[in-house]
DNA sequence: CGGCAGATACGCT
DNA sequence: GCGTATCTGCCGT
């Protein structure tokens, strides 16, 4: 396959519009095991002053990650048990992130499998935390630069804004009915929600 | 297949 | 203490 070679040049801008704009976009992450390379299909939007974010109270030692540059990865420990992980965006000094809800595998597959005691296909990514067990993603990648090894996010076709659908985001109380959650129409990576 | 409880640890009140 | 940007297994329809 052939994607871009440099990282989307939109993420200084709003996270609502990157959200938007990452979707299509590319995860190449090289494990021990082999390459593994995923398409984002889900998105959810966090900024500043937006309660549900964890930067709505400032920076923390633990979100000081999402008030750094923008693609570099932050990555939340939660539930006692899961990661998940953001892109920056919106520029060093401004908290705010984008969630990747759900991937699709592009390419080693059979990784991702190993990585989550080889449950279907169709539950392997499709979810926050399900992608970072598959993916290995723990809080030793909070903070990594995107632009290099061993995770990288490249550009993708874009997708058409007919293709997108907005909603609410998931498992949040706070500021719940903003429309900041995106996915790829018809796409069965997408999460049960 | 939908609903629900349990797991489990960390940050904030 | 309490709530959490979640997932899984187990239950009943």
């Amino acid at each position: 396959m052939s994607v871009g070679d440099s990282i989307p040049g939109f993420l200084d801008g709003s996270s609502v519009d990157a959200a938007q704009r990452l979707l299509g976009c590319y995860f190449i992450r090289d494990l021990p095991q082999g390459q593994v390379v995923v398409k984002i299909v889900e998105t959810e939007a966090y900024h500043q002053d937006d309660a549900a974010s964890h930067s709505y109270r400032g920076e923390t030692t633990r979100t000081k990650t999402m008030f750094g540059p923008s693609g570099h990865l932050y990555v939340y420990f939660t539930y006692g048990m899961h990661y998940c992980c953001n892109v920056v965006t919106s520029g060093a000094g401004i908290g705010a992130g984008v969630l990747i809800r759900a991937v699709e595998p592009i390419e080693g597959i059979d990784i991702l499998r190993r990585n989550r005691a080889n449950k279907p296909d169709v539950v392997l990514t499709n979810g926050p935390a399900k992608l970072c067990q598959a993916m290995l993603i723990d809080r030793s990648m909070d903070g990594h630069d995107l632009l290099a090894e061993p995770m990288r996010l490249v550009a993708g076709p874009p997708v058409p804004s007919g293709q997108i659908v907005a909603g609410r985001r998931i498992g949040i109380s706070r500021d719940a009915h903003r429309d900041w959650r995106f996915y790829i129409k018809d796409n069965p990576y997408v999460s049960a929600g």
